[in-house]
DNA sequence: CTGTTAGGGTTAGGGTTAG
DNA sequence: TCTAACCCTAACCCTAACA
């Protein structure tokens, strides 16, 4: 067999780590074993393409190596403990609950993939035409991707984009039903996956993307980030006091008074460091999260269990086994006190009112273009002081 | 006129940035010049009540909102928006030294010969507060006074003390911004200003090291500071020109990479010397921060270019492919400087392919084959937009 | 059933703190 | 002085609950 002395660079690397992980050579020998045996109780299922040969990763796998479940999102990117944590080996083989496609499923990935690279807004007028006709409804297709009804609905009909994961899960869908001998449309509902078991998420992938197309990829907004003004934040500080959830009219009013504050009659209008809808929806939204962290966070303070799960992301430092009782006595000053706020004339109060006025006379306005978006005449007028 | 060497903090600060803009001193002058001139033109028609001498702004005391400051200052600012945005109205005097603490120098020297005389600690208590409530950062107040920043941190929040002068300093500043009238009040434009008057910077610390003594300090950042060996920058930098944004497979990979060139024996394994992949994100973020700010700095004054608005939803952004690349040549990848980043034969070299070998091995482990996500990131961000 | 949206999460940009 | 590690938060993902 394997007498030879040599061995490819990853694979010594890999043997290094693996001793670094303090396992002796008998140990080593003892999973392999295992790993063997379970190989065969297993029957080769899944076959490893890569054979025992690599280890692959040994710890890593001595878990996970016979399913594979892709259910489970990340099997294996966490190096340590997770997959330790794993004591019962997952229940996995999907029961597949696939009827009977006439295409394989190479064909259907491929399928799949043809999908993802065309047109999205095209992809959808199909979805939405076969839903139409076959008389398949959202939450159905939801109980079967695990994608939210909602989420769904949105993807049809709105602007939204779903991630390519989730398209590939739905796409996946759409394939196996359209070329299905047996329509689910007749289907009992009830019957239909309790809703637990989602069978979405296949996180392999990522692939390529669609190099084409001018619409956004839906990775996230790597650029520019905007800064709410000073000015701006008190003005909406003060409707916040007001009402913590202004509707879009409220909204639109808002931008105005913002706008008004930060744009200057003789200089050009920035460009997308203005204010508009969309970002005053999103600054309530984290507004009034930010009010209830700080909430909780007050609480926190005496909980016995600090452990707590709003764990700000990358830390470098786990909290573990990190003794200290160390009170973070987070006495986040701020606090949500309804303090009436002067302000007398002063610029912000008059945007403010103007902001009021100015949303009344658009109103009268809009009755007849109802496209034209403020944005006319809308800072002509603003005399900062009348 | 004026002679008077003072400006508050703001100022300095204000006057600083704008010269960090490359603005010559002729230009600003100029810009002044016509500012005034159109002043005069429009008439005071705006003429705001309360005028330069409140000089508004300091985006400090804003947050703090009502309580504290009633209506002294209108909240209309904008660190940099304030002076082009008054281009109109608000002649914006920089050069107004107004002396606006309500004591006299005497009272000043005597307010911070009674704190020198407290005890250390509550006076530490005082300022945290003081800075917190304001919004005043140690660099802020390191550029003014003097004192080092990183040597504030350490007087402030851990058990250091700093010598009787630097106190002195520092205290003389604090209580002119106590009893400031205006936004922020002042200190010697000499001291502040120039970041190169530091002398004496030597300081006969005896350190104090109270052992405990853990405030509110949110960051209890203890321990040794973890230090990137040369190699692993080698081999992060050539990650992170494939790639600024690795997700956490990438980053578990490239930490990988990091600790297989640190690790020598095989043997012992340091403590917190490891990398991981959290130390891996933060690396990447930085050194995406630090392109940006090099970019920046290279080239400023530039308008980007405003787009429509359609939204749909809440989404501030509309997909409408701005594509506008002002800039010459897609700065994005390009770094300062093309060292050699040698990539012979070196253990480095070696490391990297290893990990990317591992890598793709994992993947093929982990389920069918699938991903290697590293052949196409080119469009997957072109966050360059303007 | 479908469209909306409040709320729980996360990512990344700008800044600050501290070793 | 330099920069690792953090904080803060805009913007966006996705789901549950609701209309």
């Amino acid at each position: 067999m394997m007498g030879e002395p040599r061995y490819t660079i990853e694979q010594i690397d890999l043997l290094q780590r693996l001793r670094r992980t303090g396992l002796s050579k008998d140990e080593i020998l003892q999973a392999l074993e295992t790993m063997e045996r379970l190989d065969r109780e297993h029957g080769s299922t899944v076959a490893p393409p890569v054979h025992a040969s690599t280890n692959r990763t040994m710890r890593w796998n001595l878990k996970t190596e016979g399913e594979i479940v892709p259910a489970a999102s990340p099997p294996v990117s966490s190096p340590q403990g997770a997959l330790a944590a794993n004591g019962t080996a997952a229940p996995m083989e999907q029961p597949r609950p696939h009827k009977d496609c006439v295409l394989s499923e190479e064909q259907i990935q491929t399928e799949v993939e043809i999908m993802l690279n065309k047109n999205v807004e095209s992809v959808k007028e199909e979805l939405r035409l076969f839903l139409s006709e076959r008389r398949i409804s959202q939450g159905l297709i939801s109980r079967f991707t695990g994608i939210s009804q909602s989420y769904l609905s949105q993807f049809l009909t709105q602007g939204l984009d779903m991630s390519v994961i989730k398209k590939r899960t739905l796409f996946t869908w759409y394939i196996r039903e359209k070329f299905s001998n047996s329509p689910m449309s007749a289907l009992d509902l009830t019957a239909a996956v309790p809703k637990a078991v989602r069978v979405a998420e296949h996180v392999d992938d990522d692939h390529d993307w669609t190099p084409h197309l001018q619409f956004r990829s839906s990775v996230h907004r790597r650029g520019h980030r905007f800064n709410w003004p000073e000015a701006c934040i008190t003005i909406m500080e003060k409707y916040f006091e007001e009402n913590q959830y202004p509707d879009e009219k409220k909204r639109e009013e808002i931008t105005n008074a913002c706008n008004s504050v930060i744009q200057k009659p003789g200089v050009d209008l920035p460009a997308q460091m203005l204010v508009n809808s969309a970002r005053v929806y999103n600054w309530f939204a984290n507004r009034r999260k930010d009010v209830k962290r700080r909430q909780s966070a007050v609480h926190n303070t005496m909980s016995p269990v600090p452990s707590s799960q709003s764990n700000p992301h990358h830390r470098v430092e786990d909290r573990v086994s990190q003794n200290t009782d160390h009170h973070p006595g987070n006495v986040l000053q701020e606090h949500v006190e309804p303090e009436h706020k002067e302000a007398h004339q002063d610029p912000v109060q008059v945007a403010v009112e103007m902001a009021a006025v100015n949303h009344a006379i658009m109103a009268l306005v809009n009755q007849h273009s109802e496209d034209m978006d403020q944005g006319e005449e809308q800072e002509e007028e603003d005399g900062e002081y009348s």
